[in-house]
RNA sequence: UCCGGCGGCUUUUG
């Protein structure tokens, strides 16, 4: 059994999940039959290439019981694709089935619905494994700390952070950091420069990850200046920016219509070794757009696919904006279609931008039947899509139309709700 | 046989 399972772990590991599943039935005909961790190897295979529902209908079909590792795996696949609901259903399961999670279930769970926003229900995993007598590690309290910054609930993570401390595990740069990046979320300047000063005067030298947090705030807050001299800071001391960093400045720069700073930090940036991804050309063009430069907008776009950097959603909203906010509706339907040429799927933002855009342009016709597209496709329409569409409506004296997408806007939040 | 670490880009209401 063994000798096959390492086989059947090996054929999964490099993908080919066909022959891993042809060596079962092998080793079934040989009257060997597969055990727990044949099936949690297989289960995993499929979870790994996406196929859930496989994955959970092989631990139901298998005839071995499922045990902690099974659940782990499904839960873990779950959670990756943001199935928060699917996920803790699993979890009740198993201890309907009398199968002790384990640290890692946990683990996986904190995480996971900390990744989803959702920090009040992390925290209750990790009460509840606490109750169980199940003694955190460095990892879980570094979850659920980040959750809890994430969500602005900074002094819960304050306090879950001395309790790390109580268990004996010392806070490194990347717990500070969590806490940093949480202020700066939270918008609150001060106490994360305050926070990042009082490491420094206990001698802990803050790293990129800090330093492009504090960067980026005070670049999205106005304050470019104060960016700039953290960026030097951070040089002087010896701290490598990197894409992130010039990546937030670019932004800043774009947004308050320094474009050619931006480009010069652009050109700065490549000569220093960073590779452009598509996060920094996105910033670039976003500011060369704003700033009415759809030409070089354009040219940028197109260096960027020269460069063998394939333009994603983000790129062609930035595109498609800025072409219908200038009213060239006609080149942002162009680039539609070269989206959909390229396998580039639009996404609820891109929907929004032309049904903005249209209805602004006084073609309120065609936005609706655009925002009846949306649905029939199953995008779910948000906030922008209805404040949008509801400003125009009332513009243009069709209040009776704004009221009645108004009430619709309600019922189907209160049922998503 | 199972997980995992921090920061960057786009759309409404000037």
């Amino acid at each position: 059994v063994v000798t096959y399972n390492t086989l059947i772990h090996g054929l999964c590991k490099s993908g080919k999940l066909d022959e891993a599943f042809k060596l079962c039935e092998e080793m079934k005909r040989a009257s060997c039959r597969p055990d727990p961790v044949t099936y949690n190897t297989l289960i995993d295979g499929l979870a790994k290439a996406g196929r859930l529902a496989e994955a959970c209908n092989l631990m139901e079909e298998s005839g071995v019981h499922p045990n902690a590792v099974t659940y782990n795996i499904l839960i873990n696949g779950l959670g990756k694709r943001g199935l928060m609901e699917d996920a803790l259903r699993l979890f009740e399961q198993m201890k309907d089935q009398a199968i002790d999670p384990t640290l890692l279930t946990y683990g996986i769970l904190v995480e996971k619905l900390g990744k989803s926003g959702r920090s009040d229900e992390s925290l209750r995993i990790f009460l509840e494994m606490r109750d169980k007598g199940c003694v955190p590690d460095k990892f879980l309290y570094h979850s659920l700390i980040h959750a809890l910054a994430k969500t602005g609930k900074l002094a819960k993570a304050c306090s879950i952070l001395r309790e790390m401390k109580q268990d004996g595990y010392m806070p490194d740069v990347t717990t500070y950091n969590f806490l940093i990046t949480g202020l700066c979320k939270a918008r609150k300047i001060a106490e994360a420069t305050g926070l990042v000063a009082e490491l420094k005067e206990a001698g802990e030298l803050p790293n990129v990850v800090a330093y492009s947090a504090l960067i980026d705030i005070h670049g999205k807050s106005g304050q470019i200046d104060e960016a700039l001299r953290l960026f030097e800071e951070m040089k002087v001391q010896g701290c490598t920016p990197d894409l992130l960093t010039y990546s937030s400045l670019i932004d800043a720069f774009g947004k308050n219509g320094r474009t050619d700073d931006a480009r010069s930090l652009f050109e700065e940036m490549k000569a220093n070794g960073c590779k452009p991804d598509q996060v920094s050309y996105n910033a670039l063009i976003y500011g060369l757009t704003k700033a009415g430069d759809l030409y070089g907008a354009n040219k940028l776009y197109l260096e960027m696919k020269a460069n063998g950097c394939t333009p994603n959603v983000v790129t062609y909203n930035i595109l498609v904006d800025g072409l219908s906010t200038a009213g060239d509706m006609s080149t942002a339907f162009g680039l539609l279609d070269e989206m959909n040429k390229k396998g580039c799927d639009p996404d609820v933002t891109t929907f929004n931008i032309l049904i903005i855009r249209l209805s602004k342009a006084g073609h309120l016709e065609s936005a609706c039947r655009l925002f009846e597209e949306m649905s029939s496709k199953g995008f779910v329409p948000d906030d922008f899509t209805y404040n949008g569409l509801i400003d125009a409506l009332c513009k243009g004296n069709k209040v009776e139309e704004a009221h009645r997408l108004f009430d619709q806007m309600n019922t189907h939040s209160t049922l998503v709700d």
